[in-house]
Formats: structure tokens, sequence, C-alpha cells
DNA sequence: AAAAAGTTATAACACAACATTATATATCTA
DNA sequence: TAGATATATAATGTTGTGTTATAACTTTTT
């Protein structure tokens, strides 16, 4: 028997002679010469034990035999194809899948976009996105479930590789409020204000507290909540103000909502964190470049990072 | 770039590598060396244009992109796995599909035997049969729609190869039945009794009718109907006596029918036909002579035919 | 029926893919 | 750091896949 293994070559030349009615045109089709796919058809002949085609007024007519693997080898050779183009994709940044988890406060306000804007030029690219709680996000993150994160008040794990930006804040008002008179706004602005805030124990939570502390100006609590968009929901409906991330306040001025920095300085800490073991995909690390641009307007200091 | 097309052994290395951690372990299990499978793995990485393995505590995990490619790898193996595998089990005559055209009568009768048996040792093999009348399963094999016919009366066609088997009848009538005294039944015996019989214009009756002249006995008839069966389901019900094929009188024995060879000889003609322009399959070819073999002992003249 | 045109098979050869063994280098474990 | 294990590289042989040249066979035309 002259060749063991069944080649992905015979059968090409065989779908290639059955669609094609002759081996000379097969040839042709196939960019090769014609003795090149005799032999190739020859062999396949010779592993497959029975006869392929059968002559008929000069036509080459695939044998019942054939016919019937037919579908199946077709079926390969789509395959190769698809493994082949997506592969392409996949060096292109055109295919991929990632898996990201975020706050819940971001899955609504800022990554929509970014994901839309990503996607929108990769057409093979997928993304899971798991919307949870910080401490859940880095349970996916040492658990490898997830590529990528975003989170808030991040203390650092040796699992897990982060990096963390200062988002400017600023306070919110609805429009039309007395607030939007003043350029910046201070604690001393707003001590006459009731305040929607983040959670007590939040790492941003303290150091606005501090801030009031330090201007001696008495901190006004109206509710303690965990998401900034849901703060700015509350600042709409004119329940108070609040400070937020910038992020955040952007995506409600078309919803009655107005608002000035925020002095002192006080950012909101947000970090983004991966699996430090995994090496992330080629896709994974240009969505990450990708959103880390889209955060850099927001950034308190732009030359903090890269 | 060192390698143009996607080769398949590259793709059966990836997939070793995945499943067993190690280029040394996938070596084992291909059957060849290691530096082969390591070259395998540096031409595909080449190809493909981006890493295939992480390497983390010694075992090599497979990347991100790997991972989004698997799926199609492996379902391409499988088909080539399985194309191979269906090819040997043509050879065997274990697999393949056989469409078959008869008559309503033998699809009821003796045909599921023959059929039965032939699958019982093939379990790769499929069967299409279409019940229908004469004219249309020359259709069929003209059209080259079925692989294998079993009709009667056939004049001959071009396009058609046949082959005309005399079966022999026999007289069949309720158990019972005072003609079961007799060892052979002439048309003298049973002039009295009212006959079923096929239709008149086929040439099964004309010879029996020709018989009954020839004696100079009367022809008394009750019901003309196409299938033997059906005669026998009549006669099975003491509407009369019919004179039918044997193969479908025995069918008929544990339901209180009763026979007896009729004299003088009046065979009834069964055509084997199939597409003369197509060659059959090996597994058809292989049918048409168990089917034959079937018929063998309702032959007539066993000598006649091989 | 012979000639012409077209198709397929065979032969001789070239090069790439795929395998080998031997050995160097990298990586993990103790 | 040493020893063990895993991987990469080099030199080389075999097989698969291509080439051109040409013979043999079919089908069509005259």
């Amino acid at each position: 028997m002259r060749s063991q293994r069944l080649r992905l070559r015979q059968l090409e030349a065989l779908i290639a002679v059955a669609d094609h009615g002759s081996i000379t045109n097969a040839a042709a089709e196939m960019g090769i010469s014609q003795p090149a796919v005799s032999r190739l058809l020859s062999d396949l002949t010779d592993r497959l034990g029975f006869s392929l085609f059968d002559r008929r007024k000069g036509q080459l007519l695939p044998s019942q035999e054939v016919r019937f693997l037919q579908p199946d080898i077709r079926r390969v050779l789509e395959l190769m194809r698809q493994i082949s183009d997506v592969s392409e994709d996949i060096n292109k940044r055109r295919a991929g899948h990632i898996r990201i988890a975020c706050l819940p406060g971001f899955a609504t306000s800022h990554l929509p976009d970014v994901v839309a804007s990503f996607l929108e030029r990769r057409p093979g690219v997928s993304m899971t996105i798991e919307p949870d709680r910080p401490e859940r996000i880095l349970e996916w993150m040492i658990g490898e479930q997830y590529d990528f994160g975003v989170t808030d008040g991040f203390a650092g794990h040796p699992a897990i590789d982060s990096s963390n930006l200062q988002i400017r804040t600023v306070c919110v008002f609805p429009k039309g409020h007395r607030l939007a008179a003043r350029k910046n706004i201070t604690p001393a602005d707003i001590g006459a204000e009731e305040i929607i805030h983040s959670r007590r124990d939040s790492e941003f939570f303290e150091k606005l507290h501090d801030a009031f502390q330090a201007a001696n100006v008495e901190f006004n609590s109206l509710v303690e909540i965990r998401q900034f968009t849901a703060a700015c929901e509350l600042v709409c409906k004119g329940a108070g103000i609040a400070v937020v991330s910038e992020l955040d306040a952007v995506k409600y001025v078309s919803q009655g909502l107005d608002y000035r920095p925020f002095r002192p300085l006080v950012p909101h800490t947000l970090s983004l964190v991966r699996p430090i073991t995994q090496q992330p995909s080629m896709v994974t690390l240009e969505f990450m470049e990708h959103f880390a641009n889209s955060l850099r307007p927001f950034q308190l200091d732009s030359a903090m990072r890269r």
C-alpha cells in the first residue's frame, strides 16, 4: 500500500474532481498540474480501497461510495478553511472572546460605549460581561474565570495584576441649582446641602469625609448608596447633591444634571485588574488598552500612566 | 514564513500537547519523537502568528487564542477519523446506503426478511425502500433515483439492466379445503372454484388463462387484484382460491392458508432491475446477490441463473 | 475507419514536509 | 547550585507533493 494516513490534499483533489467533472479542470482549479491531481487520486484510491469515479461520456462521476462520504469530506475542508480564516482574524484582533467583570455601575454607564466602539470594527469578537460586587470580581480574577476586571478600592492580591487610575470627581446637582454659579465647589459651598454618598466603609467616602473635616464643614448625609450612577439618578430627582466620578456625571447631563469640579482634589480610585498568571489573549490586551484610553480624559493626572 | 498551508499534522500535535501538558508526553502519545512535535508546533506558531502555549509550573497550558480555536480543531480531527473509519466500513460492506424500489406486495412480504438479515451484520448500512407500481419503478431506475428494483412483467429498456427469475406458483386455498387432498392442482381441479387473480392485462394472468383454455376448463373469475399478497388475504377469508407465487403463499401458512403446486407450470416472472449506466456501490452489489439468493428456493429452475 | 483533439496515466526528477538521532539549552525540583 | 526533566536545534533520511515530458487512452471529427 502506497500511503498510510488519509491526507487532506487527497480529499481536496477528490472534491475538486467531483465538482469539475475532470482531472484536468480540477487541477486548473487547484492551481497545480494535472499529473499531480492524477497521483493524489490514485494514492487516495489505494488508501480507501474502492474506486472513486465512474467515467461516463468523458465525465467523471463520483461513485456511490464517494457520494456517501462526500458530506463529511466537505465538512472537513470547510472547517479547515474556517480555522485558517479565524486564526487570521485573531491576528488582526478581529476574532476572540473577552470575559469582563466589572462594578454594576460601570456595566450600565461607561462600559457600554467602550465595548460598542471596540466591537464595531471587530466582527468576530464576542464578550461576556459580568457585573458584580468588588469582592466577587476579585474572586473571578483569582479563579481565572474572567480576563479583565474593573473595580474600585482594590487593596492588592498576589494573584492579581492591577493598575490604579485616579479619576477626577465632581459635585453633581440638578440643572439651575444655585451651585451652578460657582466655578469649583468646595465643602464650604455645600455645607447646607444634603449629600448622597458612597458607603461609609469605602475608601472614597473616607477621603471625601476627611476633606470636609479639614474644611471644618459638617457632612450632611442623606443617603448612603453603593453606585455613583444610582447617586446621580437621585440627584436628578432633586433628592440632594453628590460628589461622584466625572465619568458617571457626564452621562447624566442629558437627564437634567449639572456638575462642577470639586475642590480640594478627592479623586476616585479605579482599579483595572486581571489574573497575573494567565497570559491575556492579544485581543484582550488590545481591549485593556482601549479601555484605559477611554478613561484618560477623566484621569486626574494624565501623566501618571504610560 | 516557513509554512504556507495549514497542516493536519500540526493541528494533531497542537491538540496532543494541549491534552497532555507537555511536548514529551504528546510525542509519546502520537508515537513519534519529541523533536518532531517540537518542530510541528514551531511551524504552526509561525503559520498562525500567535503563541500557542503558556508555560506554568512546567505545564504547557493552551493560550486564550488556542482555546478559542480548539473546538473547531477537534471537530476536524474527529471528522477525519470518522471518514477513515467509514471508508473502512465501506470496504467491509458495513457502511453505505441502498435505495430500493419494489412492488408494494414485496415490500410487505418477502423483502423485509431479506433486508433484515442483510442489515443485521452491517451496522453502518441504511436503506430507502420505495414501494410503487411497476411503471414508476422503471422511472426510478431510468432516472437513477434508485439503485435496485424488483418488479414483474418487465419488457426491457435500454437504460435498465435486468435479470428475470421464474418463480414457482402454487394454488392457495383455506386450510382444510377439499383441494388439500390433491398433490398437484390442475385447472380441471378448480373449474368449480371462484378464482381471485391478477389484472387481466398482466403477463401472468394471460399465461394462467391460457392454461385453463388449453385444459378446456372455464376460468371462473371472482376478484381481479394487483397484488398476490392481497389475493392471499382474500383466500384466507374464504372468499375463493388463487394461483400465486409460492414466495407469497408461504407467508400465509401461519394465517390459515394452505397450498399445492399448480400444474401445468405457469411460473411468475420476477425482474430484478437496476440502472444500466450507473456503477452500483459494492454494498449494493452484495445486496443484489443476497436478494437473488433469497429467491433461489422459489425459482422454477435453479440452474437458470448463475 | 482514420485522424484530430482532448484527457489521463506514467516516468523521472525537485523540493518541502515530516520523521529520525544526537546534542545543546532551558526549566523545574530538591 | 546540582541533578533531573523538558524543550530546542542540528544534521540527516524518507515520504508527500509538486514539476515537466511523454505515452496511452477516449471522444469527436472528418
